[in-house]
DNA sequence: TATGAATGAGTGTTCATTCAT
DNA sequence: AATGAATGAACACTCATTCAT
């Protein structure tokens, strides 16, 4: 059930009624009430595990550095979470940028700012940068926008993520002071 | 006309109706439709309106500043666009995060991204600032969508745009690694 | 507009859906709505016509007696009454038993036996008729019910109207002592 | 089954879908299914169901009393019959004013009606009441709709059952010309 | 130029009923 | 006997758009 649905929504139905769900997951109207309470409902499932989904690529890809890398933990971070936003974006459209959304809120990435700002303080510590007057908080949140824009650049060019996420992690390293 | 309607979407209205659109306008249904071919021409207009207003301030802000003083004209541009953006973001969300919106090129930004790429490269080429392989272009789109980010956050969490602009400043010129 | 309606209804169409609604009055759904702002709303424009309509009759009745003929006066309440339900029976039944009624308010009688009330009041004034210790109120009450009752029974037994309204007004005129 | 269903109408569910009332009763959906035919086919028990327990209250109380009591009997008859309504009020609105219910015979009445109208003819034979030209079928029925009637109001009003059914019966009395 | 009555395809949701297990 | 997943027709209501006046 889950399975069809990701894959009906990953080929990108942004507008999709409930009719066209269910057509599409070869199930009836009424099978869909079944097992989702609203259409809202889809929407927090679909969004939980797109979530899930995103932050488990990027923990795995991080501990598979030496916890005392920090460079290569912070490339890590980057790199991934650039792949994975690459792969995933049309489930992430669907998911964060239909109506109704508070679209200001797109991709729920407090969680993942929170997260790589744990990293960045934890590198900071260890002496691996020099942060001058701003918080890790507030590093991270920078870095991971623009992350965000960037790789939406380039997807909207119709360009390939192979440099993509090295790149980003150029710039971004420079912010830390590194 | 366009009066009217700048004020009704300013004041929030991502789902009205033609029927609510043309009240608040205090015309006729059909009166709207003699100015515009339709809904999604409603909406070009007011990007159109948008985009203008938004680079005309940015524009203004910079060429205040003496031509070579390259730290100051690119603050100002910084600074404005957070202030620019903090102040029109109510537009800014109905005219781009509408449905049947191509999500991912939210905000035109590619115009605002060459002005100031523009901008980089020039005090580049005076020695302003140290690029090192990356293309003044890259710069600029990192920079831009870390500016649209952060201003996200602050409108999101309540905060206000005070000091705001001149912190994405002090990341941003560590980007161009002035 | 009001027309179709009131004929479409006195076909009885207790259940009609408003697709049915519209394409029996020869309109377009949306139409319907442009008349209405909900089925309810229907369903209150219909219960005010059927009250003025059977109010109507009932004054009109009443004042064609003398003004000092009170069992002229009473009687014509009585049979007039009995033939307007028998008359208006489908649109009352539409109006008042449809679902979402609070059924034990059909038919909103309070008027028609305030009305009653008052006449019986007055008569009573006048010497024309010998109450005991009940108020004017509950004797109308208790002659409006049965009235209702006993023309529901020849309804649903399909007899006639013709002695009905004569035999009512003979058991209730006994309930006044006169 | 039946117990858990008399419980649960009597809370006062006419819009119950067939998922509340097994979920009430705690069982399945199909279980349902195994001792009711259709939800009509449980209306028609609920309606038995009424029909017996009210005429059963109003069967014992008369017969509580002596044999040739012919006004005790006549309104211990009025007495009970309002109570039990007063009482049974709930489970009567669901089972007859539901949806797709031919409004018009609400509350099998006939048999009740019928009932009445014995009483009132063996004392009529007994010399008891004076009933001019009228049947007694007319007088039951005429008297019965008022009780009806009046509890609703009563009902409606929110005033308690105390002083009503022997005010009804006082009522009544008059009719029989007692 | 301006109106607003008319349209009708489309929406999310409900629910009595069936049936394989 | 008991279950509950599956069904799909039905419903009230919305709204961008058209067009005669």
């Amino acid at each position: 059930m889950q399975a069809a649905i990701t894959l009906l929504v990953d080929r990108g139905l942004p507008d999709s009624s409930i009719d066209d769900i269910a057509a599409q997951a070869g199930v009836a109207k009424g099978t869909f009430y079944h097992y989702f309470a609203s259409k809202a409902d889809l929407m927090d499932a679909l969004r939980q595990h797109f979530s899930d989904a995103f932050q488990a690529r990027i923990v795995a890809a991080v501990d598979a550095r030496p916890s005392d890398d920090w460079n290569g933990r912070f490339e890590a971070w980057i790199v991934t979470a650039t792949e994975a936003y690459f792969d995933m974006h049309a489930l992430h459209d669907v998911v964060f940028h239909g109506p109704s959304m508070p679209h200001r809120q797109a991709m729920d990435d407090t969680d993942l700012v929170r997260h790589l700002a744990a990293l960045v303080a934890a590198g900071q510590a260890e002496g691996a940068w020099h942060l001058s007057g701003e918080t890790p908080v507030q590093v991270a949140a920078f870095i991971f926008h623009a992350l965000h824009g960037m790789t939406d650049d380039a997807l909207t060019a119709g360009r390939s993520a192979d440099a993509l996420g090295t790149r980003i992690a150029q710039f971004s390293r420079r912010v830390l002071g590194g």
